[in-house]
DNA sequence: CTCCCAGCGGTTTTT
DNA sequence: CCGCTGGGAG
């Protein structure tokens, strides 16, 4: 392996190969630096997946290493998907040869397959998502007579997490840590935990690492072997890396030290969940000697846009430091638009919007990036009744809905008759009529016998303790698996699913239930079982679906896209709107209240990604008057418009009366909105930068209040279905079924059974089956 | 076992 | 305000 054959063409001989040619300077530097530790600072949209595919490629065709000698690691599936296609373009099939190439996750999974004995696992063990951790600990809790109501399991949970992103086992907790959970049982409990795991031959998400860690820490022969065999170590977004990630990154890199970071701490808005901005500030500590390399040009916004983002990130202390510039032309303001209230902002928005469609502007060019999930349900209802198209994104995964849970497992008590938990999951999915008291006798008779939860209870079905009635149903459904997992030796594996989901009565439950959400269901499944025929072995689906499946549905058509700023990250549209720039939605009301400054500072990072995702638009709104919990809250301007660079933005207000409407607003004992704004009267008089801006330049300017049009854009632009007619009976995702009383060009006026009368776009509903 | 209702909590999300 | 959870009643 070690000895490579000469490279086909060398850089010395002057020529530029093709991957690099494409790019700029410091991101040429960044693809020929190939030896020793490199950071690479990589702001928004200074093509840093470029410079990364190209450095991958140059390694390759250099012969510098094998493709399978490379670790790669992303933290998404799709980063990782989007990198292997990428790097396919520049070497071809080669790509296939890198099986290093992936997430944390994955990568850790894979390694942990063959040293799982190492940690007392079997290579086949099951990977269990935050559902099945949830229930376990909540097993555990009350096995142990801990009052749930105290100490519940998801704090429970969320403390484990934590621990394991920081490399903690139950042994490392200290007193404190210790003290978290139940007056000192964090560590207690947090063992129990790993010892009910491992008699499951399950691992939790943060075990494919830390499991990992520790293999490497207490195996040397096992370290050295990965560090010989990764030449080069390539990390994507090394500012979302935690501690378990760093520490397992530098056991790999230690000896070689050929590891090349990118990031950008500008954009690290992650901490929440484990990510250590430290990791990337202290890089060049941690591998002295390396080298920095700043990737500048932005090729994506134009001037305004950048000037705007670099001006408000500036307010940050902890920074490396970096100044984005481009060669773009000059393009409009950011523009700054204060609103009355909540309702006012989704109205402006959606005629924008309109604006812009009939301009030519395609509608998937076009984003609203909000900082909570609340914040999309104003605009929902805004777009349905003006018959915008959008999407929202986010939600549910594909894999978390229950119906895919409950398919699966099925196929994982198949596959693996230890899966506990699945087979709990579905031993009464659909209703056979065994409840609680048959699963207490089974999980007792399965301690007793320190057997697997399914074997214990056929076990349990040839003794007298239950009654007859549950003895039958039981030895019908264990019947069924021994059937089943026959099955599975000789049929493909979604041809195993579509017989469980039929001989269950699974399928037959769903066409039962009249339910708004049955139809979806179904649905679901078959999408499921389609997934599936592309897998050979059910063992190799399973190993997929929990860890690289998401929810890329594809996307239909033309639509606006509503996100929160954290899923928008990476991505990027020509026109972006910003809503919900007040005190406490945005910066968030927790971020200030808990967290302090470091807290503040990455929701200032935020909007930073926030504004970066914008190419050629970007438009900010701060409404004086919101609900928010049911509750009428006024709020002031976010701090972070104040920021802003006054020269590259531009304010206006829609509301008549200007600045002493504000200032009405806000006076400190005559507050006109009272009986709008009763709750929270500490924030009435609270009085942040934002504030001195509302009242200052912009709002005195006359009303621009736009009348409302009769007739939206929206419903010129498509042609209307001509396979749907008044009196149709249709299929609705949100609103279930109902039937079509009026249609209006693109428009239906629809009863629903569940949801009332409601006008939606032709597009959103299906023609009824049935 | 199922259904109903009270009570509670309600950034951000990947694997 | 609204959706989920869990406990208690039927």
């Amino acid at each position: 392996m070690s000895d490579l054959p000469a490279p086909a063409q060398s850089p010395e001989n002057g020529e530029i190969p093709p991957y690099a040619a494409q790019l700029n300077a410091p991101q040429r530097e960044a693809v020929l630096t190939t030896e020793g530790p490199v950071l690479m600072l990589a702001g928004a949209g200074t093509g840093k997946t470029a410079a990364l595919t190209a450095r991958l490629a140059h390694l390759i065709a250099m012969r510098r290493a094998w493709p399978s000698e490379i670790l790669c690691v992303t933290f998404t599936n799709k980063a990782a998907r989007e990198m292997r296609e990428r790097v396919g373009r520049h070497i071809g099939d080669a790509v296939e040869g890198m099986p290093w190439l992936g997430t944390f996750h994955s990568i850790g999974a894979r390694m942990l397959r063959r040293h799982a004995e190492l940690v007392g696992l079997q290579s086949n063990y099951t990977i269990i998502d935050t559902d099945d951790q949830l229930r376990l600990l909540k097993q555990l809790i009350q096995e142990n007579d801990l009052d749930e109501k105290r100490w519940p399991a998801r704090q429970l949970a969320g403390l484990i997490d934590r621990w394991k992103n920081r490399g903690l086992n139950p042994g490392d907790l200290d007193a404190v840590e210790n003290e978290a959970y139940a007056n000192g049982k964090g560590a207690q409990f947090y063992k129990l935990y790993q010892d009910r795991l491992k008699a499951l031959n399950a691992c939790d998400f943060g075990d494919l690492l830390l499991h990992m860690l520790n293999i490497f820490r207490q195996h040397h022969d096992v370290l050295a072997q990965y560090q010989q065999r990764f030449k080069y170590i390539l990390v994507d977004e090394y500012q979302d890396t935690n501690q378990v990630q760093y520490l397992w990154l530098r056991l790999l890199a230690q000896t070689r030290k050929n590891i090349c970071v990118v990031g950008d701490d500008d954009q690290s808005i992650y901490s929440w969940r484990g990510a250590e901005v430290a990791n990337i500030l202290k890089f060049e500590k941690d591998f002295p000697g390396a080298a920095v390399i700043k990737l500048e040009q932005n090729y994506r916004s134009t001037p305004q846009i950048l000037a705007a983002a670099s001006g408000l990130i500036n307010a940050n202390s902890e920074r490396l430091g970096k100044t984005l510039w481009t060669e773009l032309p000059a393009g409009e303001k950011v523009r700054i638009v204060g609103v009355w209230d909540g309702p006012e902002e989704a109205r402006r928005v959606g005629e924008a919007i309109e604006r812009l469609e009939s301009e030519g502007a395609p509608l998937d060019e076009v984003a609203i990036l909000v900082r909570a999930q609340y914040q999309t349900r104003e605009f929902e209802d805004r777009f349905i009744q003006i018959g915008l198209n959008y999407r929202i994104v986010g939600g549910f995964r594909f894999y978390e809905r229950a119906e895919i849970r409950d398919a699966l497992a099925y196929l994982r008590t198949i596959a693996q008759p230890a899966d506990d938990l699945a087979f709990e999951r579905i031993y009464n999915q659909p209703k056979r009529g065994l409840g609680a008291k048959t699963l207490e006798a089974m999980r007792r008779h399965a301690r007793r016998t320190q057997t697997p939860l399914a074997a214990a209870s056929l076990d349990l079905a040839d003794s007298d303790e239950l009654p007859a009635r549950a003895r039958n149903t039981l030895v019908g459904l264990l019947g069924q698996f021994v059937h089943w997992r026959e099955m599975a030796e000789q049929v493909t594996p979604s041809e195993l699913l579509r017989t469980v989901l039929t001989e269950s009565g699974y399928e037959e439950m769903l066409q039962k239930d009249r339910s708004a959400e049955s139809a979806g269901r179904l649905e679901n499944l078959t999408e499921l079982a389609r997934a599936m025929e592309e897998y050979e072995t059910l063992t190799d689906f399973l190993e997929h679906v929990s860890l690289v499946m998401d929810n890329d549905r594809r996307d239909d058509g033309e639509k606006v896209t509503i996100m929160t700023m954290h899923a928008a990250k990476g991505l990027e549209f020509n026109h972006v709107f910003l809503p919900g720039w007040e005190e406490g939605v945005f910066p968030s009301q927790r971020s200030l209240d808990e967290g302090g400054l470091a807290s503040l500072e990455e929701e200032r990072r935020l909007a930073y990604v926030a504004i970066t995702r914008a190419k050629r638009r970007c438009t900010i709104y701060h409404a004086a008057n919101r609900r928010i919990y049911g509750q009428w809250t006024s709020s002031i301007p976010s701090r972070f418009i104040e920021e802003l660079p006054d020269e590259h933005i531009e304010s206006e207000t829609t509301m008549s009366g200007g600045a002493s409407l504000w200032r009405a607003n806000w006076s400190e004992n005559e507050d006109p909105f009272a009986h709008v704004s009763s709750a929270r009267p500490e924030r009435s008089t609270a009085r942040g930068p934002g504030w001195q801006r509302a009242l200052s330049t912009g709002y005195d300017t006359k009303p621009k209040r736009i009348a409302e049009s009769g007739r939206s854009a929206a419903s010129f632009a498509a042609k209307p279905r001509t396979d749907i007619a008044i009196g149709a009976r249709v299929f609705h995702e949100k609103f279930g079924y109902g039937f079509v009383m009026d249609q209006e060009g693109n428009k239906l006026e629809i009863e629903f059974e569940k949801a009332g009368t409601k006008r939606v776009l032709d597009s959103f509903v299906k023609l009824s089956e049935d």
